[in-house]
DNA sequence: GTAGAATCTAGAGTGCAATCTAGGTCAAGC
DNA sequence: GCTTGACCTAGATTGCACTCTAGATTCTAC
């Protein structure tokens, strides 16, 4: 498509997004949008910037933990206008919450691993094998 | 059970890892285990601190994100003792490659959030509401 | 105007990692 | 001895998030 600046076909959306056809139609039948998306006189999806700036900040949700359906949750408290704020303050912020807490679980295993890495690194530099692995916590 | 320290039943495996005497049975099946997990004289399952020690490990390697099947490998090339540290540990670099990316991409994830974060509370304190979620890259 | 690529819908299938079920057997305390 | 709870196997089911299929329609480029 790409005829208009503004209006992106599923396969435009697709390749900025890097979201997948079928993965659009999956989000718009799951009700991420923030609007129904218009379609051509020939029925297909046609999308414009801000369904793209959604979808990225979408991506970044998604990407960064946050289910589906409090994704949806979401979607809707922004699709119902002005007056909820807070209530998509609190969804943030407990969302913020939750990537934090898996930093700092993710950099609690790294050291362990880091450390058998260590271990492994100088046991195989030094000819060394014996008792490596020996599940020491 | 616990009649024996070191002769644990796989109720108290689960207690003790966390994983739930189902997920026990289903990484026993998965070939996970540095060594097939003795029965008592009745059949059932006799563990020792060594298969905890391991399992706390394998906790580590899964929440890190490692996926069953990487997790066999590890457990295979372990079982099947010295001789293969250097494979040990390339496994293990790449693990922890991945895991450093992950916690990468959810820093970079966070700071978006928390920007919304902020956004969202400064308009919720100053009963500003329009626009907020404008999504603005 | 036509070939070939892209899109449409509804619904089925996939992959991962458990988690649960049914129909038993085993063990510990009274 | 008997009850009660823990445990056994094999296999079915779940939940999540896509991902693909089939068969029809639309759009773009020549």
């Amino acid at each position: 498509m790409s005829r208009d600046a503004d209006r992106l076909s599923i396969g435009d959306v697709a390749r900025v997004t890097g979201l997948g056809v079928h993965a659009l139609r999956f989000f718009e039948r799951e009700e991420l949008f923030l609007r129904p998306i218009p379609r051509t006189a020939g029925g297909q999806r046609a999308y414009d910037r801000a369904d793209v700036e959604w979808l990225l900040l979408c991506n970044r949700l998604r990407e960064s933990g946050m289910p589906i359906a409090t994704l949806r949750r979401f979607a809707h408290l922004v699709r119902s206008g002005p007056g909820n704020e807070p209530e998509r303050l609190a969804l943030l912020e407990e969302h913020e919450r939750a990537v934090r807490d898996r930093i700092a679980d993710l950099t609690a295993s790294l050291e362990i691993i880091h450390g058998k890495v260590v271990t492994y690194r100088r046991h195989v530099q030094d000819g060394t094998a014996a008792g490596v692995w020996s599940p020491s916590p």
